[in-house]
DNA sequence: CGGGATCCCACCGGATACTG
DNA sequence: CAGTATCCGGTGGGATCCCG
């Protein structure tokens, strides 16, 4: 097999993972999406203040829209509560946990790289 | 311990975690940067071109912009060759290269999730 | 080939005010 | 409390042309 062959094939793989990698960041992108999900998967259930209060700086806009589309990608519950004044529950679904070990991976190398940067 | 304050033990917890996942974003965020990385962490040293061929849809002020952030964060080196006309070559640095955790379970939570939404 | 310069627009996201 | 409505700016990012 030639060198341009072997290029080639990697090529293909590549193309592949970059697809896998792309998906998921379609689900995790913007700025508090990330933020949610872990909190989430930190804290467990959480009203509406609760998480805006935890993700530092969000406002109640983004956090209502990322929460719609999040519970639309199957990622959390929404349960709210008849009482007065209403009351709202997020919480992560069995899904939304699966992104765990992704989170992770992420906090881990973070606090890494805040060490390295303060040498 | 009343259970009040266990919540903001864990919200102190949180709110570590979540700045260490912000941090992590910060350097990979924005729609390319990581599938550069990934990209030269499966294929090697890379040249510009090969890049925006590899990175689909990359146009090539962004892939200069980003090649250039990475840089300078020092995820990635840039070799510059006196040919005629002149070659550059991209590749992962050591420290780049230890993304590859977070890539990978990117990567594989992508694969499965593309999976179960074709169900 | 490997970019830089310029133009331009969509939309992300902040602030504030309002509602059930 | 849990949002929605509106307004508005910054910028992420595309297209195109140009240069060494």
């Amino acid at each position: 097999m030639t060198a341009k062959a072997i290029k080639h094939e990697k090529s293909i793989a590549c193309r592949s993972q970059l697809r896998a990698i792309h998906d998921t960041l379609e689900l995790i992108n913007g700025k508090w999406k990330i933020s949610v999900i872990a909190s989430l998967s930190f804290l467990g259930k959480c009203r509406f203040m609760e998480l805006q209060r935890e993700v530092d700086g969000v406002g109640a806009k983004m956090l209502s829209q990322v929460l719609k589309e999040l519970e639309e990608n199957q990622l959390i519950n929404r349960q709210v509560f008849d009482t007065k004044p209403v009351t709202v529950e997020y919480s992560l679904t069995d899904y939304g946990r699966t992104l765990q070990r992704v989170i992770n991976e992420m906090a881990e190398w973070g606090a890494n790289h805040r060490k390295k940067i303060l040498e």
